[in-house]
RNA sequence: GGCCCCGUAGCUCAGUCGGAUAGAGCGACAGAUUCCUAAUCUGUAGGUCGCAGGUUCGAAUCCUGCCGGGGUCACCA
């Protein structure tokens, strides 16, 4: 449970009790009041600003209100210290027993120690990667990709009803260019000399591949025809073929998404026109020229008349337009169609994943969602900024249209993917990220993967060992739980059994912030105090986790160390990424 | 030029819907150290939180304006 939740229970109890006798005015407003660990250690176990905020409404000192308030948490059983402080914290100190509580709590429950109610079984939908599916993944794609995973598990961890989704860019003109270059190897497949890829069209050797399987299928069939006939079959076969190296890609990855939405289907089943009907009916479109952007003018720059959206009414900066000047959808107004899918599929909370380089779009397209849903649909977007693919400090170059990049596959299989996931989870996702393929792999305390799944590997060997210094206990997670924990006395043990009681409410902070990278921050707090707690036992015999002659408090710290890998391997189950038993 | 993101210790970065004396790792400096369960450990120094205003009992956090870096910028996807 949420230790920090529950004593807000406690203490907004009592404030009511307080209301009930007199000594508060009634129906204060107490969604401002929060129970928070302290920031100061020596502060005690929690603090609230319980009399700072209501002091105003109940006109009364702050002083004053936190002296009455906390004469009542006094008597609470498992409060064995209060004082008020500074301009008007409450801070407790909680009895030891509420502490071994959490270790038995976690020994029951495992790497389900966190899951929560917060989400209510609300349906969010988080959209990542929808790469277009015009090569291989690169290492760019690999952050949104693990992002969206990892925000998506956090969610579900903690009570949502997530669905993970792909949106296939298969419609407009990049497919139409895809689909030409393929063409290309198709004919080079059947011996034809091509000469260079002309400029413009995608030069990849995985081309290749595609060329020969459409070659080996269809023989010369659609050789020495017009584009308008064999552009369609050949776009398809190989979006088809791009989308199955991208699956690929992903499963490599462990990415494994639950929809798949072509942008294509929905526009030939007239999503688009709905769309168009849709805001046509609120007087939200008309047909107008834009003025030309502040300050730079494009050269090629004309004024043209063009669909518009009225996104200005719903934030953004300029209208939108749903239609190009020779009257094709936009990719926005198929995007809107989109969204409006989504939400008719049941998810009022969308989240999507994108690119840095997608900044500019977000306004327009949470002006549309907010248009379309008539307010009813939140939309989030997550952006995600630059990787900086480095070895040994050098940049590595990296361009999909370049045919010399670095492509997620080949990452993955020098590092390994938990190491790719996890790292790309050590930043917050608005923040550029470097990643280092020589850093990565170093075993350091400043390589966090590392770091992290040593103290999950040092933890099982304790057990392991265990097994054979102190036969007599049994191992089992909940006979553990059974051992006597008062024999927990020691501060580092202490405060670790308390960073442990931190776990749900990071979870579910991290999940409402929708930021998944604090888990990766904790797990690394957390190993570093587990391994602190470690090295005591290297100047102190006595704090070593085996004690063969003492096995009431060898069984003690044992489950004490299974609760920091059962949290650990919970965290890591976020990122999906594998805990090791043993590091090599 | 407009919009978005970033700016915190020498370096790389955390910092909880505004909370108390702003943290960690690396590096630097000073010590300890073959003890064991598994790849050292402990301590010290280091900051006008880019700048200037504002809101508040209280601001690294919110607002406004600047400065610096990155991204993006009518029909691309």
């Amino acid at each position: 449970m949420n230790l920090f939740k529950y004593f807000r229970d406690v203490v907004v109890d009592e404030l009511e009790q307080m209301a009930a006798a007199g000594g508060l005015p009634s129906r204060l407003d107490t969604s401002r009041v929060a129970v928070e660990p302290p920031r100061e250690r020596t502060h005690g176990d929690l603090s609230t600003n319980a009399a700072m905020v209501l002091a105003k409404p109940a006109g009364m000192k702050p002083r004053d209100l936190a002296a009455a308030l906390a004469a009542r948490l006094e008597k609470n059983a498992e409060v064995t210290g209060v004082e008020v402080a500074g301009p008007g914290f409450i801070n407790l100190r909680l009895a030891p027993a509420v502490w071994y509580a959490r270790v038995d709590e976690i020994l029951r429950a495992g790497t389900a120690y966190g899951d929560s109610d917060l989400g209510q079984g609300l349906a969010v939908n988080v959209e990542y990667v929808s790469a277009n599916p015009t090569g291989p993944l690169t290492v760019g794609h690999a952050r949104g990709a693990v992002v969206g995973d990892a925000l998506a598990a956090l969610l579900a961890k903690v009570g949502f009803k997530v669905t993970k989704e792909y949106y296939i860019n298969d419609a407009g003109g990049q497919v139409d260019t895809l689909a030409r270059s393929a063409y290309l190897r198709y004919r080079e497949a059947l011996g034809e000399e091509i000469g260079e890829i002309p400029e413009g069209l995608y030069p990849g050797d995985y081309l290749k591949d595609v060329g020969a399987a459409l070659a080996a299928r269809d023989g010369d069939r659609w050789v020495g025809e017009a584009e308008a006939v064999w552009l369609p079959e050949v776009r398809r076969f190989t979006i088809d073929a791009m989308m199955d190296l991208v699956r690929a890609d992903l499963e490599f990855l462990g990415v494994h998404q639950d929809v798949f939405s072509s942008e294509r289907a929905l526009v030939e089943a007239g999503g688009v026109e709905e769309v168009q009907r849709t805001l046509e009916g609120r007087g939200l479109l008309y047909t107008g020229v834009l003025e030309p952007p502040k300050g730079k003018t494009p050269e090629d720059w004309e004024p043209r008349p063009q669909l518009l959206f009225k996104a200005t009414l719903f934030g953004d900066d300029i209208d939108r337009a749903l239609k190009k000047s020779d009257g094709s959808w936009t990719y926005f107004a198929g995007d809107l169609a989109y969204h409006l899918d989504k939400f008719r599929r049941g998810f009022p909370l969308m989240i999507n994943v994108w690119g840095a380089d997608h900044g500019g779009y977000i306004k327009r397209l949470t002006a549309g969602v907010k248009a379309l849903t008539e307010g009813r649909g939140e939309l989030d977007v997550k952006i995600c900024q630059l990787v900086n693919l480095k070895r040994g400090g050098e940049l590595v170059k990296m361009s999909k249209r370049s045919g010399a990049f670095v492509t997620l596959r080949e990452v993955i299989e020098e590092v390994g993917k938990d190491v790719v996931r996890f790292i790309m989870l050590t930043r917050k996702n608005d923040a550029a990220l470097d990643f280092d393929l020589v850093e990565v792999t170093e075993q350091s305390r400043d390589n966090p993967v590392f770091y992290v799944q040593y103290c999950h590997a040092r933890c099982r060997s304790i057990l392991r060992h265990a097994a054979t210094e102190t036969p007599g206990i049994s191992l089992d997670a909940v006979a553990l739980a059974g051992a006597d924990l008062n024999r927990l006395t020691d501060s580092g043990e202490l405060d670790l059994i308390k960073f442990l009681a931190e776990w749900p409410r990071l979870l579910e902070s991290a999940a409402e912030a929708h930021e998944p990278h604090r888990v990766a921050f904790y797990l690394y707090d957390l190993a570093a105090a587990f391994h602190g707690q470690w090295n005591k036992g290297n100047d102190n015999a006595d704090l070593r986790f085996l004690l063969p002659d003492d096995v009431g408090l060898t069984a003690a710290r044992l489950a004490m160390v299974q609760a920091v890998a059962f949290v650990i391997a919970s965290g890591l189950e976020v990122f999906g990424v594998t805990p090791v038993e043993e590091l090599r």
